[in-house]
DNA sequence: CCATGTGAACCGGTTCACAGCG
DNA sequence: CGCTGTGAACCGGTTCACATGG
């Protein structure tokens, strides 16, 4: 290949995305351009950074001008790859597997669920937004047939690995892990972890430090 | 005061409570010792960095032998403060909302949801897990009374901005936000963002980055 | 002898200041 | 003249190797 593949830090990835999603706030919006500050506002980032994100995709901006809305987005979309649309099957319909079945903002991103499964039978042939829950057993075929490479596990912790096996050895090669609990999984297949309670106690901590450690607030230190 | 007050790192923090997790976990199978290996396994750390996440609490293993569980958990415990019982405040009873006020693991790391609020008046009045569903008006009054200090924000997008402005007036410290946009808020106001579909799009971004990048897969940079 | 505790090298990411260019 | 693009300093966090001590 004739790209240069410049290899796009992680941290700079995740915020592409945030980018991207502020981009297609503007557009609709109408509105045709964008300075770094603005926009770097909008995604709560410094603008220095943000232009240091956007340098990872070569120059696409004007000097002294600033960014095309439409155009900066379609660059963002083609690097991340929004445009594939990428299948994704859903274990544990419980409170939190519901919601994400349900929440739209994973369509426009490129994603859908091709598979929603759940252990319990009472919760086995329900739908939720247009798709039937699936008995565990047929996770395997789902995953053959439709080529899915994302799997979602939001079950609890007790099983969450017992699953993970299940969809690595289907043939996933991504999982998102809502379980409170760290996955083994071979090195081929990226985990990513979201612990909710791990994020309220890291504010709890943040927020009783602040407090306690000036009585006076502010100007403490000066 | 005697302490000499270290300035634990925020990325140990949220270690700190993993690790905590696992320990509770070990605690109940009647483990009474570990050593570092085991613990960082089952937390998913290398093995160094957690010893040099506890060397921020000062000694608390024994050379040779190991870490005893009940006392490393409860120094951990106290470290972070789970003791004392935190009042959270949730708007938004949405699916997500419904997961959050019914997840058990909030409890146990000492957070107790003290008002559930929603804008829809068919979700006012409704009991999730015992609590009753409450309209935004009743917010000030709510954290007036019971001194909560945490916000979790589940709602849409286009209100989250407009909720956070209210908790803020309302007296809370520290916000959790759910909704996929930056937020704006007071210096003195903790705000962390958890982005469903960005962390999606990252797994996503990896994959396809790994997938193109050796198609013989390993060994190739041997 | 073994596992903890830690100083020091290392690395990725962030911030800054300014050069480059419309 | 203004805003983009970027090299260089800076910083927090991670990894490593080894000293420490039961």
């Amino acid at each position: 290949m004739t790209q240069p593949r410049p290899r796009i830090p992680e941290a700079t990835v995740a915020r592409l995305a945030v980018y991207l999603r502020v981009l297609s706030g503007l557009a609709d919006a109408g509105r045709s351009n964008v300075s770094s500050g603005e926009l770097a506002s909008a995604a709560g980032v410094n603008p220095a950074g943000l232009r240091k994100d956007l340098s990872h995709l070569g120059p696409c901006g004007v000097r002294g001008v600033g960014y095309e809305v439409a155009t900066l987005r379609d660059r963002i979309a083609r690097v991340l790859g929004v445009e594939r649309s990428r299948a994704c099957v859903l274990v544990g319909i419980g409170n939190l597997g519901t919601a994400l079945a349900g929440y739209g903002g994973f369509g426009s991103r490129g994603f859908r669920f091709v598979g929603l499964f759940d252990a319990a039978p009472g919760r086995v042939g329900q739908r939720i937004g247009g798709q039937l829950v699936r008995p565990l057993a047929e996770l395997d075929e789902v995953v053959a047939a439709t080529a899915a490479t994302i799997g979602v596990i939001a079950t609890p912790a007790d099983v969450a690995q017992s699953v993970c096996d299940r969809l690595t050895a289907a043939g996933v090669r991504s999982i998102l892990n809502f379980a409170p609990m760290a996955l083994a999984a071979p090195a081929e297949v990226d985990v990513r972890q979201v612990d909710l309670s791990v994020e309220l106690q890291v504010l709890a901590f943040l927020g009783q430090q602040r407090g306690t450690a000036a009585p006076t607030t502010v100007e403490v230190t000066a």
